[in-house]
RNA sequence: GGAGAGAUGGCCGAGUGGUCGAAGGCGCUCCCCUGCUAAGGGAGUAUAGGCUCAAAAAGCUUAUCGAGGGUUCGAAUCCCUCUCUCUCCGCCA
């Protein structure tokens, strides 16, 4: 959410930064707004304030035993017309929250204007893809030809976008994520912690999901009687909960409403979940194989930090995804995404992407994003400043990285002739030593 | 699922309709005294908004005692709904 008082005073300025990141900021709706609640809120606080103000006086005047009709009188119609400009007022506000709910974060200065990913800048490349002296397969004919990858059965299970994995490469999955954890924890020191899967809307208004993006969750509710007896979802009476499509949902909300002691700062944390996610609008996209699921697993990482300190943060954030892919041996590149490709929430992202040889291409792998005070706005996360004050954090979450596709790039960047697949030496002793997946050892 | 208790400021804790944003204590900040690890005295110490103002400072003002609604001229206090916490019983991985 943006600070409304900077779009108070600098409206014009900031409606031209919201559109190169593709969004139309309604100037005249919001201006006419402000004016409207400018004076039914003066209007409504000279009214409360006579209220309060009489009322005190009935209070002393009775202590003193004094006939109190006359002000009694002078206040009683004061309640309607009270009631009136405090509902409107209400009204008006919700309609500025609502404006302000759905408006995206400012880009940094430092990120390139652009339209789409074509515009995305590349910011520098580790590692040389391999080339290959026999004709490669993609990750879904070398995980179904060893057995141990089987959509079809997924598909009898739950549908279109789910996978079954089995042997070797369900052990190798885990062992990914295992080891992805341990180097964050160890090495990068952040903190580990397990969040529930299932979450609030609060929550994904927080991180800034809700109110926009509900078509992408997955959402539950308990039981069936909860939906049949009429209950009307309300904010206050909420009947479902939310698939997490990340945790940094979970993760970045543990501060939501708390002021956080400085010295705690910055408070760096690491999570293995799944994610599930609706995909919707992305049909015919990546339909084959692990790349896009509706359920897939993520290590992800959160830093919550002083504003101050929030860009060295994205920093050392990035080095510490790209470290798992550097252990692993996997090619990459760093990019900053531009102004028409960044997510709702961030001010600034930069995207890893791993080389996919049956693509031959760099794919998504891992999205770090400096979301400044946008989401610490949304709810109300703060810390106590150097003068005791509370003041807004900033957020930050990155994939460290997503499972799944780790596995695919593993599959395809060490896959052999004999449709083997090499496992990288950091993993090994997450493998009970095993050194390969053949179509024996998987058994 | 059944029975009961509770939710107040950074913390503890008082407050059951009236000058309460809230006693007292602890903690913290500043000052004074003392003078040398202690003790004492004084002052201050919530958050979010609005208006005035070029801005800052300041002033005025509103809201907030788990959340939402209601009664009332007036609600921390009364009523209703909800959430969460704790205790006991039942069930359960």
């Amino acid at each position: 959410m943006l600070d409304i008082q900077l779009l108070r005073t600098d409206l014009d300025h900031i409606a031209a930064r919201l559109t190169s990141r593709g969004h139309t900021f309604p100037i005249a709706q919001f201006n006419a707004l402000e004016a409207q609640r400018k004076s039914i809120q003066t209007h409504t606080q000279a009214l409360q304030a006579k209220r309060n103000a009489t009322s005190k006086q009935i209070g002393i005047a009775k202590q003193k035993g004094e006939d109190v009709s006359a002000i009694m009188a002078e206040v009683a119609q004061l309640g309607d017309e009270l009631k009136q400009a405090e509902n409107q007022l209400a009204s008006i506000q919700a309609e500025l929250q609502q404006i302000l709910l759905v408006t995206p974060n400012l880009a940094h200065d430092s990120v390139p204007e652009g339209k789409s990913d074509a515009d995305n800048r590349e910011i520098r490349r580790w590692g040389t893809p391999r080339t290959f002296d026999f004709a490669i397969q993609d990750h879904v004919s070398i995980g179904e030809s060893l057995g141990l990858l089987d959509f079809a059965t997924a598909a009898k299970l739950s549908g279109a976008r789910f996978n079954v994995m089995k042997g070797g490469i369900a052990r190798l999955h885990r062992a990914l994520a295992q080891f992805m954890l341990d180097t964050h924890v160890q090495e990068h020191g952040y903190t580990e912690v397990y969040v529930p899967y299932l979450v609030n809307a609060e929550c994904l208004r927080g991180t800034g999901q809700l109110p926009k993006f509900e078509e992408d969750l997955f959402a539950v509710h308990a039981g069936s009687s909860s939906l049949s007896d009429s209950t009307v979802p309300t904010e206050q009476h909420p009947f479902k909960l939310h698939l997490i499509p990340t945790a940094e949902v979970p993760l970045t909300n543990i501060v939501r409403e708390e002021i956080i002691p400085l010295e705690q700062l910055p408070l760096k944390l690491v999570a293995h979940t799944p994610c599930f996610r609706s995909e919707a609008g992305s049909y015919g996209k990546d339909t084959r194989g692990l790349i896009r699921q509706h359920q897939f697993d993520k290590v992800e990482l959160v830093h919550i930090v002083h504003p101050q300190k929030s860009y060295e943060a994205l920093e050392q954030l990035v080095s510490h995804a790209e470290n798992i892919l550097q252990k692993l041996a996997l090619p990459y590149r760093v990019m900053t995404l531009c102004t028409g490709d960044m997510g709702f929430s961030a001010a600034k992202t930069y995207d890893i992407e791993v080389w996919l040889p049956a693509q031959n291409t760099y794919r998504e792998i891992s999205s770090c994003s400096n979301c400044e005070a946008f989401q610490a706005r949304r709810m109300q996360a703060r810390f106590r400043n150097e003068k005791g004050k509370p003041e807004l954090l900033h957020t930050l979450n990155g994939s460290g990285l997503a499972v799944g596709r780790t596995l695919v790039a593993i599959l395809e960047n060490y896959q052999n002739a004999d449709g083997s697949v090499t496992i990288p030496s950091a993993l090994q002793s997450y493998m009970g030593g095993l050194d390969q997946l053949a179509i024996e050892s998987g058994q």
